[in-house]
DNA sequence: CGGTTTTGACCCGCGC
DNA sequence: GCGCGGGTCAAAACCG
């Protein structure tokens, strides 16, 4: 497979803004926010037939990487089923899992602003990776979305960012975000696809 | 001073 | 049972 790139939204950005700020940072998002809406469960004709309390259990094969071997994006399913009778109330509570959504961007920078604040509360070293996967919370009240960001050890232009639930609040600042994100494509959506883990 | 980032420790599931 | 890897916590540092 050569033309790989097919799934990438090619981003020009400015090497400078290497530091993630929030409140000041406009640019640099992979998507549109359509796209973003669904993940607030806002669309009609949302992502894959969401629901904001779509409830499952982590099976043993979680998620390991959302990226084959040829870099391309891979959307493998996260395997989840039923609550186990045998489980403390505790253990349930901990293998809920929410759905997941992996985006796969070509960026010269690991945060790609969506519109949403986010808090890191997290960073790890991945195997086989030499670069390290941060992970981050929505910092909206009751919303209990998060996200892991991390680049790819064979192509670090490549970004992949994996979200996990549903925001249950309006994107924080939407239209200004997508002047900047219209700006900075080199190429139009048909091409992105959010794909369901 | 409040919010965010950093980072080592901790927990847990899985494979051997 | 043990080690490894992924994910989270939380205290300290940092920053506007």
């Amino acid at each position: 497979m050569e033309n790989k790139d097919q799934m990438f939204f090619p981003i020009s950005s400015p090497a400078s803004s290497a530091a993630y700020d929030p409140l000041t940072t406009n640019i640099m998002a992979p998507t549109n926010p359509h796209v973003f809406n669904n993940f607030h469960g806002n669309s009609p004709n949302g992502l894959m037939d969401l629901k904001t309390d779509q409830k499952f259990i982590k099976k043993a094969a979680e998620v390991k990487e959302p990226v084959d071997q040829n870099g391309s994006f891979v959307g493998s399913e996260t395997d989840y089923h039923l609550k186990s009778s045998a489980a403390t109330d505790k253990k349930k509570e901990k293998m809920i899992r929410k759905p997941r959504y992996a985006f796969q961007t070509r960026s010269e920078v690991d945060i790609l602003d969506d519109g949403y604040r986010w808090r890191k509360y997290g960073q790890k070293a991945v195997k086989n990776n030499k670069f390290p996967r941060s992970y981050y919370r929505c910092t909206h009240q009751g919303c209990n979305v998060k996200k892991q960001v991390q680049r790819l050890s064979k192509d670090q232009t490549i970004v992949v960012t994996t979200y996990e639930g549903i925001h249950t609040h309006p994107i924080h600042n939407p239209t200004d975000n997508f002047e900047h994100i219209l700006c900075q494509m080199h190429v139009c959506t048909p091409l992105f696809k959010p794909i369901h883990l």
